[in-house]
DNA sequence: GCCGTTTTCGGCCCGACTGTTTTCAGTCG
């Protein structure tokens, strides 16, 4: 797959525009063809082969053309000309906070700065106040925008970052001043990556909100304190913003600062062809000023004839034009769960009991839970042996009936590298569910390590595939699979895929899942909680789901008992 | 560079803040 490195060089493409002051539509129509790229769901030589690159809304002729270029040569002409029309890497220096295009080419060509390493050192030496509408406030800042952008380097990965936001939403909400509170932004999109933390709230008097905010147990500095926007930086190393707007914009607002970006252009775009405007404060009539919409987020839709969207899917991903025609699919949520299929108890690697587990799930509302420990040749885990597996069994059976829930006896059975599996036939025909999952060998070539797997789905007692790509999130790349090969081969044999919710893992991620889905795999969502609080990892699983526009049918724990154990029989 | 029941040419989303300026360019979200 290409799709990213194509997405990159029109990215880089766009900066260089900026830097040379090409019109500022050109270098968007180059950044939404990026994103264009990123969104896809399918390989785009596929596309290209079939001729219908310049189908993908973003993708004109000019976009097209550098696509089957770069697939052919591996770069664009063009791209290579632009880069050696510009000093090599002065693009990284738009990465610092207060350095835009303009300051970034003034620099180099004043000053000779091409590093961010360099900026600091003229910064501290006082040679960029000199420069025009340059002075020491400025230098000062940016300064701290260095500071900044090596303190908060990277997006964090959304398990990280979600406890935080949910502890500082609870302590805003004891606020009595505070009347709402959402967070917004990506985390309120529920992206597996997080760049900041976006959090809004209503109240007649923003003081002792501020107040709160700022003196937030995590919270490690202060970079602003106003009355309607204040700005900190946790331990965790992510700014963390709260805005305080009137009650009849926090819809408009909550709306504004959810994004995508992409899709609130897309959404005042067609506004404006209503003769309305929106902003952060309402909807409004261009010609008289006059606010109609603005309170609650169903407002700001309706008043461009829209329902309401959720935020999961504001990408723009085709979800405006869906609404239009009321065919937005009915996301899932976390209620439609009715168990949960992976995780893993003392028997092997978890950290509690079987009875724990069976307890924490109940205490969740599920129906049944699977008991899913590592198969043997995991020794390093303490993967359950053959023998084991019955005195396994009937630990899960003693579970269930003390605590009152289906306590489905299963493994995560390892995929051994030939493609086998861990267990002999006879011991997996025991159990009610397999899931088998890579965990050795990771490094195999593309073609060996698809029909490594292809095989495991093949033996009839297989039911889901675990983790399917392997990456850890930050950690570890996803091993070298073809997933179209693998979604072929869960069609044929009826193997679930699952959505692995673990906030290390999100496997598979939000665009792979969507695939699976449009191609009519069967999915599950699964936590591989290795504890009975990880359980509630779900809500990331959900988050990925939803992101990939999964409806509850698609899902196969959200069956009843009855009917997932039917499915389970049928195989 | 993209796009079209307003257009194949002429548009293209909106506003706040800051620091440096005497009216606004640059950056950000």
């Amino acid at each position: 797959m290409q799709n990213r490195a194509i997405a990159a060089m029109f990215n880089d493409i766009a900066d260089m525009l900026e830097i040379k002051g090409e019109s500022p539509f050109r270098i968007t129509a180059y950044r939404r063809a990026a994103r264009a790229l990123e969104g896809l769901t399918e390989d785009v030589a596929a596309i290209a082969a079939r001729g219908e690159l310049e189908e993908i809304p973003g993708i004109g002729k000019g976009t097209a053309e550098k696509i089957q270029e770069f697939l052919r040569t591996g770069t664009s002409k063009y791209y290579e000309e632009l880069r050696a029309s510009l000093p090599p890497g002065i693009t990284t220096l738009m990465s610092v906070p207060e350095v835009g295009p303009r300051t970034a080419m003034l620099l180099y060509e004043r000053l000779g700065i091409k590093t961010i390493d360099e900026l600091e050192q003229a910064c501290k030496a006082g040679k960029v106040r000199k420069l025009p509408r340059m002075g020491e406030r400025t230098e000062e800042n940016i300064l701290k925008g260095i500071a900044l952008l090596r303190r908060t380097k990277e997006r964090l990965p959304i398990g990280q970052v979600l406890p935080h936001a949910q502890e500082l939403v609870a302590a805003l909400r004891g606020v009595k001043e505070v009347n709402q509170v959402s967070v917004a932004g990506s985390l309120r999109r529920m992206k597996e990556s997080i760049g900041d933390i976006d959090i809004l709230v209503t109240s007649a008097n923003p003081e002792p909100v501020m107040e709160v905010f700022t003196t937030f147990g995590r919270v490690k500095q202060v970079l602003a304190k106003g009355s309607t926007r204040s700005s900190v930086v946790l331990d965790v190393g992510i700014q963390a913003d709260v805005r305080v707007v009137e009650p009849e914009s926090f819809g408009a607002a909550l709306q504004y600062f959810t994004g995508s970006k992409d899709h609130n252009v897309k959404l005042r775009e067609k506004a404006v062809k209503k003769g309305l405007k929106i902003n952060e404060y309402g909807v409004f009539h261009v010609q008289d000023d006059r606010r109609i919409a603005g309170r609650t987020e169903e407002e700001v839709y309706a008043a461009v004839g829209l329902p309401w969207i959720p935020p999961e899917i504001r990408e723009d991903q085709g979800e405006i034009e869906l609404a239009e025609r009321a065919g937005l699919p009915k996301l899932i949520e976390l209620g439609d769960m009715h168990g949960d299929l992976q995780m893993h108890t003392r028997w092997s690697d978890g950290s509690d009991s079987v009875e724990a587990m069976a307890k924490a799930a109940k205490a969740l509302g599920y129906e049944y839970l699977a008991i899913t420990d590592h198969s043997q040749s995991l020794k390093f885990v303490g993967g359950v042996t053959v023998d084991e597996l019955r005195e396994h069994a009937r630990a899960a059976k003693k579970a269930s009936d003390k605590v009152g829930i289906a306590v489905l006896m299963g493994t995560e059975c390892d995929i051994l590298p030939d493609g086998r599996l861990d267990y002999p036939d006879d011991a997996l025909r025991d159990l009610d569910v397999v899931v088998c999952s890579v965990h050795s060998r990771l490094r195999m070539p593309r073609q060996e390590m698809t029909a490594r797997i292809v095989k495991a789905m093949e033996n009839r007692h297989t039911d889901i595939l675990g983790h399917p790509t392997g990456r850890l999130l930050g950690q570890r790349e996803a091993y070298e699979i073809d997933l179209e090969q693998l979604i072929d081969a869960a069609l044929r044999t009826g193997t679930a895929l699952e959505i692995n919710a673990s906030p290390q893992r999100l496997d598979l991620n939000d665009v792979q899942a969507k695939t699976a889905k449009e191609r009519g795999a069967q999915l599950v969502i699964s936590t591989d909680a290795h504890n009975r609080y990880q359980l509630k990892y779900m809500e990331f699983g959900i988050g990925i789901a939803r992101r990939a526009w999964i409806e509850a049918t698609n899902v196969l724990n959200t069956l009843p008992l009855v009917q997932l154990q039917a499915w389970l029989h049928e195989r």
